[in-house]
DNA sequence: GTCCGTTTTGCAGACCATGCATTTTTGCAT
DNA sequence: ATGCAAAAATGCATGGTCTGCAAAACGGAC
C-alpha cells in the first residue's frame, strides 16, 4: 500500500517512470474513459468491447489484459482518492477520536466529488440510467473499505482480522457518509453536501448515544 | 415439465395454489438450489447453466426465463427473512430506541441464519471460494436495505425521500451487523455469531459517544 | 373436447472472457 | 546503434453467457 501512494501522482512526463509503464497507464486510461463516455452518451448495453478498443485503437484482446470486463473499465475510481484518505487516516494525531478523523477524511474527499469533476459526474449519470451496473459499484466500493480498514488497524495498531474496531469504525463511518450521499442524489443536489455529511455524523452521535435503550 | 425430477419438489397437498403456480415454484427453487448445491461442491467457475439445467431435467433456456444470470440463482435470498425484519421494526413499542430494535431484530435473524441450515450455509462456502460473487451478493443485499429504511421511516413515521434519519439508522445498525458477519467469518466462525453481534453494537455505542472529538 | 393464455423449448445470433502462440515494443547493456 | 531479453499487444480458437423469436406443450375453464 505505501508504495502506491507515492506512484499514484506520476505525469506523462515524469521520467522517474519508463516510457513502458506510462504508455501502459495510458493505454489502461484511454480504455476506461472513452468506455465511461459512451455508456454514459448512448447507455451502458449499447456499448461493446469492440466498439471501445476500435476508438482507442488497440485489439480486443488488449482490452482484457486491462479489465476482466467492460464494467470494471467504467467503473475505476480515482485511484488517489482512498490512498488519501488512508494516508490522512494513518497520519492523524493519536489523540483524537478515529470517528471524527474518519469524518473529517472523508469529508475532505466530498468537496473533491462536490467539485464534480467529470469521471464521477459521469459514472452517476451510467449508474442512473444502467442499474446492473450496481452491483459492480458496490464491489468496487468494498475494495476501498477494506484499504480503509487496514488504514484504521494501523493507527489503533491492532490487528485486523481479529479485531472487531477498525472494521466497526469504517463501516460506521460509511454509513454516514452513505445516508449523505444517497439523500443528496435523492433530493437532486440541492442541499450541499458537506452540509448532510456533517447532519450524518451529529445525528449519528445522537442516535448511537440513545442506544442503551 | 415431463421429469419427474422436478415432480418430486411440488407439493401434492396445496390446493390454494393452482398447479401451475406450484410447478413454476419448484422448477424455480429446484435450479436455485442445484445451482447453488453444484456451486458448493465444485466451485462457482466449475458449474455451467447447461449442467444445471440438465440435472434439473429442464432447457438452458428455461434458465433464464427464470434468472437473469447464473449467479442470480445462486445467490436468491430466503424471501422471507427480510419481511419479518420489517414486521418486526414497524411493530415494535414507539419508546424504544430504533437502533436497539433494529439491532433484536437482526439478531433475532442471526440466530436463523446461525442455525444455519443448508441455503445460508452453502452461500457462506461458496462466496469464501468465488470472491466474484460478492458484487452481485452485495446488491441483493441492498435490495433488502432499501425495505429496511422504508420500514422504519414509517415507524418513525417520517419521509425516508427527504429524511435523512431513517437511512442513517439502517445503514448504522447494518455497519454493526456486517462488521459481525465479516468478523465471524474471518475467525472461522469460531466464536457465537450473536455474541459478535451484541458486542458490534456495544462497541457502536461507545465510539460513537467519543465523536465530539 | 375445445379454446385461450402461459410456459417451455429449440435455434440463431451477438457478445463476453480466457488460453495460447506469435509478433511488436521497450529497457538496457554493450 | 545494435542486439538481446523481458514485457506488452495481438490474432485466433474456444467455450460460455444471454437475448429474441416462433413453434410446441401445457394448464385451466367453459
Amino acid at each position: 500500500m505505501h508504495f502506491c501512494i507515492v506512484c499514484i501522482f506520476v505525469t506523462p512526463s515524469d521520467p522517474s517512470v519508463s516510457l513502458r509503464e506510462r504508455k501502459k497507464r495510458a493505454t489502461r486510461d484511454a480504455l476506461a474513459t472513452a468506455a465511461l463516455r459512451m455508456a454514459a452518451e448512448r447507455g451502458l448495453d449499447q456499448v461493446t468491447v469492440e466498439a471501445v478498443t476500435a476508438e482507442v485503437g488497440v485489439s480486443v484482446r488488449t482490452f482484457f489484459n486491462y479489465f476482466g470486463h467492460l464494467e470494471d473499465a467504467i467503473l475505476v475510481a480515482a485511484p488517489d482518492s482512498t490512498a488519501r484518505t488512508c494516508r490522512a487516516i494513518v497520519g492523524a494525531p493519536p489523540e483524537r477520536s478515529t470517528l471524527s478523523v474518519l469524518r473529517e477524511a472523508i469529508a475532505e474527499e466530498l468537496t473533491h466529488i462536490e467539485d464534480g469533476h467529470d469521471r464521477w459526474e459521469l459514472q452517476c449519470t451510467v449508474l442512473g440510467n444502467s442499474p446492473s451496473l450496481f452491483p459492480r459499484f458496490l464491489a468496487a466500493r468494498g475494495a476501498d473499505e477494506q484499504a480503509l480498514i487496514a488504514a484504521v488497524a494501523e493507527r489503533l495498531d491492532v490487528d485486523a482480522r481479529t479485531d472487531l474496531r477498525p472494521r466497526l469504525l469504517v463501516h460506521t463511518a460509511l454509513a454516514a457518509v452513505r445516508s449523505a450521499v444517497e439523500l443528496w442524489t435523492a433530493t437532486g443536489r440541492t442541499r450541499p453536501l458537506r452540509a448532510l455529511h456533517d447532519e450524518a455524523f451529529a445525528e449519528l452521535a445522537a442516535v448511537a448515544g440513545a442506544l442503551r435503550d
